[in-house]
RNA sequence: GCGGAUAUGGCGGAAUUGGCAGACGCGCCAGAUUUAGGAUCUGGUGUCUCCGACGUGCAGGUUCAAGUCCUGUUAUCCGCACCA
């Protein structure tokens, strides 16, 4: 009889529809297990092979969890807001929410296709008013506890788009979602406080279990660097206030370079003799976008300041100033001392404009390249500090400073505050107002949600003004607090607000009161395990660890942390070992591959395809391994002996393939645990015959992986019950071992034989019984033993002169 | 430039407190079955100058023993990019 998967798939997933098999349960006394996979985006072109590699995975591990007597929640939602959605509906005039629906609907049939147990009832989508009342609500807490703020800045704009972006959405100066060229803007912009939570987003990352690169790229997007700010004062009269990491080579500063934004220009500009040429400098780097200062970085600019000189705090020195645009406005104080001995850029920027370099660290050669190392490097030249190491010299010039007045230790960060406003319609309206006489007034919580008005066109416009600034009878209106006539923000959120709580909702996701209850966030908080793309480490991980930490310090949710454990897994490439793309004619869909081999081959083979976390080409013909192999268990039905336990020739296999399954399910090498599985499948094939027993265990170990034609088995057996409520297999240590091993003998190191002995054979059993062996007898004959070496259950090595 | 990762048969990949390199699968070869093709089943399959050697990007080193540890080096991919 051969296996139907077409209609056995359809038969599972009405039953376990019609049952809700896989709704989690709301009895808080049962121990809880949270699994989690980024919810989609969902887009015109449908599902992605990619999405099913992570949503199988936790699959797999929501299923094996729900077999161990966890009430599990893995749930599935739409990250619906966005521009794609938004583009789509401007080009064909449909709205964006008709738009969003029909997605949704194509990507949850994809979805309910492959078999992932999410519990439906827990759906919802951001841009439903009944969830971004709840977004707009946490903005509103962020408002009133001052993290979030409006500020007139320059900010990154596509011109495309027609867009503010975040810093992290501008990817090699162009932007992320176009590739269009991304230019500077004045603009005011309400901004959230993140870097507020910076030390903390780094010291918590102590307490959670997230793969090593995730900790990584975090601490390096937050950038923290500890040095100290400096005051040194000009020939103006006035202090110029910098930031150094270095302030050990403060005696090594041989001029200072200020940012082309910063205000001391201003204030300098009756007292600098070459105002013009200054001015001139400032105007052209304005002009440039991100994208051609990061193309010029070789060649360094800069103008000197004449008629303002700085004065080296510890030597009096008089010393030259510099406007240059390698320093950033955005950075420390928009100012530095240069120390050209120990500053690769500042080595650079002094040959070029012929400074004096003076060595203060010894170590190196400054007149060759500047000399950075902090570790093995001696003090000179530096007074007090002369013959300190780097580490003591920074201790010593920090208290000297500290103790003149002239300096404090300070910590800075990379990270800046995130742009929060987008000029676009589809998005979750800034619940504010602006009153000419009172301000910003945040709108009532009462009011919320603060619905997206109906507009004729959704068209960014030129001006930089949202579509919804046109919207006049939704714009205009009264003052909450004075009555008089005021305007509503028309900005509208970013794509990351709505996911940046959204794992929240799925613990109640009904509820009219609260963004979920107390209860079910204490029960279900934190997500255990949280599986998702690496491309989303610096933006969604941060942002949303950032609202959960505020969230936490307000009292809404009962950990610091959200998220217990983080993976990501690699990129399915398209069978050229190229990502895939429309353009590259590679890409796979994922309903072709269900039609043709049915979701159970599917999923098998997205897990079997390789490690987890590296990217992998998609193969059309290793799929077909994954197919045979579960046909040939649909065949093992044939050979079904009447037994109940495990028979005597398989015991230890089984015992062996339970503990490295469940083993290998934890450590995300879901590969490995199918090759054992199908190794195992291959020992009872060359038996001939499987027991009820064993029958059992098999289906049990890979229904996580192939739902449908597991259970589909275990009902035709007639072995009771659903096979997903089943308890998972255990295994027994001692029987995961044979009575006897093959063991490799070496002498000098190279296999001359292999001999079975018992597998608590002593190593001194081992040698005698390797030394007794025909060929290792006579390979040794006439030779001196030099040296016999044991591994039990593995090798012996004899070695001989 | 900085940070992260990767490099193993024809292909995807196994193997890490150092212990038989190539598990498992694909592909390929041979046989069986079939009118034929496909499917299925059985056996084989790292390389070579094949009774023996060689073999995990490259060059050294440590060790009885190295894909695994150490030193140096090359290539590819990803991220950041003048962060003082």
């Amino acid at each position: 009889m051969k296996y139907d998967f077409a209609q056995v798939e359809k038969k599972w997933q009405g039953i376990w529809d019609e049952k809700k098999t896989f709704a989690a349960s709301n009895d808080y006394t049962k121990p809880k297990y949270y699994a989690l996979v980024e919810f989609p985006y969902p887009s015109g072109a449908g599902l992605h092979v990619g999405h099913p590699r992570s949503y199988t995975a936790l699959d797999i591990v929501a299923r094996k969890r729900r077999m161990e007597g966890y009430n599990v929640l893995y749930p599935m939602g739409w990250d619906a807001f966005g521009l794609p959605t938004e583009n789509f509906a401007i080009k064909n005039h449909i709205h964006p929410e008709i738009v969003t629906k029909q997605n949704v609907a194509r990507f949850k049939g994809q979805l309910k296709s492959l078999g992932l147990s999410f519990d439906w009832d827990r759906e919802f989508n951001t841009t439903d008013p009944n969830y971004y009342k709840w977004t707009q609500w946490i903005f509103l807490q962020l408002y009133k506890k001052g993290l979030a703020y409006k500020k007139e800045m320059s900010v990154n704009w596509c011109t495309s788009c027609k867009c503010v972006l975040a810093n992290e959405e501008v990817v090699g100066g162009v932007c992320e979602r176009c590739g269009s060229e991304v230019v500077h803007k004045e603009k005011s912009q309400w901004m959230l406080k993140i870097t507020e939570y910076a030390q903390r987003l780094i010291d918590d990352l102590d307490q959670v279990d997230y793969i090593d690169r995730v900790k990584i790229s975090q601490k390096n997007w937050i950038g923290r660097s500890t040095g100290a700010e400096v005051k040194f004062a000009t020939t103006a009269g006035d202090e110029l206030l910098i930031y150094t990491t270095r302030p050990d080579t403060l005696f090594g500063a041989t001029y200072m370079v200020i940012s082309p934004e910063h205000p001391y220009l201003e204030r300098w500009a009756d007292r600098i003799t070459n105002l013009s040429d200054v001015q001139k400098y400032q105007e052209e780097a304005a002009k440039k976008s991100d994208f051609e200062r990061a193309e010029v970085v070789k060649e360094k600019t800069g103008v000197e300041l004449q008629g303002v000189r700085g004065i080296n705090p510890v030597n009096g020195r008089e010393i030259p100033i510099f406007v240059s645009d390698y320093v950033l406005m955005t950075y420390g104080t928009g100012a530095i001392m240069a120390v050209p001995a120990h500053d690769t850029r500042d080595w650079e920027f002094a040959k070029k404009f012929n400074l004096p370099i003076i060595e203060v660290v010894q170590g190196g050669e400054v007149e060759k390249e500047a000399f950075t190392d902090c570790e093995t490097g001696v003090m000179v030249n530096s007074d007090f500090l002369n013959g300190l190491s780097v580490e003591e010299a920074k201790k010593e010039i920090i208290e000297h400073l500290k103790a003149e007045g002239k300096g404090v230790p300070k910590v800075n960060y990379k990270l800046r505050d995130w742009v929060f406003s987008r000029q676009r319609y589809w998005g979750e309206p800034i619940p504010m107002i602006i009153c000419p006489h009172c301000g910003f007034v945040p709108l009532d919580e009462s009011e919320l949600p603060l619905r997206l008005p109906e507009v004729e066109s959704y068209e960014p416009t030129d001006n930089g003004e949202s579509p919804l600034a046109a919207i006049e009878d939704w714009v205009n209106v009264k003052c909450p607090h004075c009555g008089a006539d005021a305007k509503r923000e028309t900005d509208t959120m970013p794509q990351w607000a709505g996911s940046s709580w959204y794992f929240l909702r799925y613990c109640d996701p009904h509820n009219n009161d609260a963004l979920a209850s107390k209860e079910a966030l204490d029960y279900w908080m934190p997500v255990d395990w949280y599986n998702g793309g690496m491309e989303h480490t610096t933006l969604h991980v941060l942002y949303s660890r950032f609202w959960y930490k505020f969230l936490y310090d307000v009292g809404v949710v009962p950990t610091a942390e959200p998220y217990a454990k983080r993976t990501s897994h690699g990129m399915i490439l398209g069978e050229n070992g190229e990502k895939m793309s429309k353009s590259r004619g590679n890409v796979v869909n994922p309903d072709d591959i269900v039609k043709e081999y049915g979701a159970d081959t599917m999923r098998l083979y997205e897990m079997f395809i390789g490690d987890f976390e590296k990217s992998a080409p998609w193969s059309s013909s290793s799929i077909k391994g994954c197919k045979r192999f579960l046909d040939r268990i649909w065949a093992l039905q044939d050979h079904v002996a009447p037994e109940e336990g495990y028979s005597k020739e398989l015991e230890s296999s089984f015992h062996k393939t339970v503990k490295k399954v469940s083993e290998d399910i934890e450590g995300m090498k879901f590969n490995t645990a199918i090759a054992a599985l199908m190794s195992l499948l291959n020992e009872i094939t060359d038996k001939g015959s499987i027991t009820r027993g064993e029958l059992k265990t098999l289906l049990t170990l890979v229904n996580p992986f192939a739902p449908h034609i597991t259970e589909e088995i275990w009902e035709q057996q007639g072995f009771g019950g659903m096979l997903n409520q089943q308890k998972w297999p255990t295994y027994d240590e001692s029987k995961c071992q044979d009575a006897t091993v093959e063991i490799a003998v070496q002498i000098n190191g190279k296999v001359r034989a292999r001999i079975q002995v018992a597998a608590d054979c002593s190593k001194e059993d081992a040698i005698a019984q390797a030394k007794g062996n025909e060929s290792v007898a006579q390979a040794i004959a006439g030779k001196t033993v030099v040296k016999e070496i044991a591994v039990p259950g593995k090798l012996v090595n004899i070695v001989v002169k």
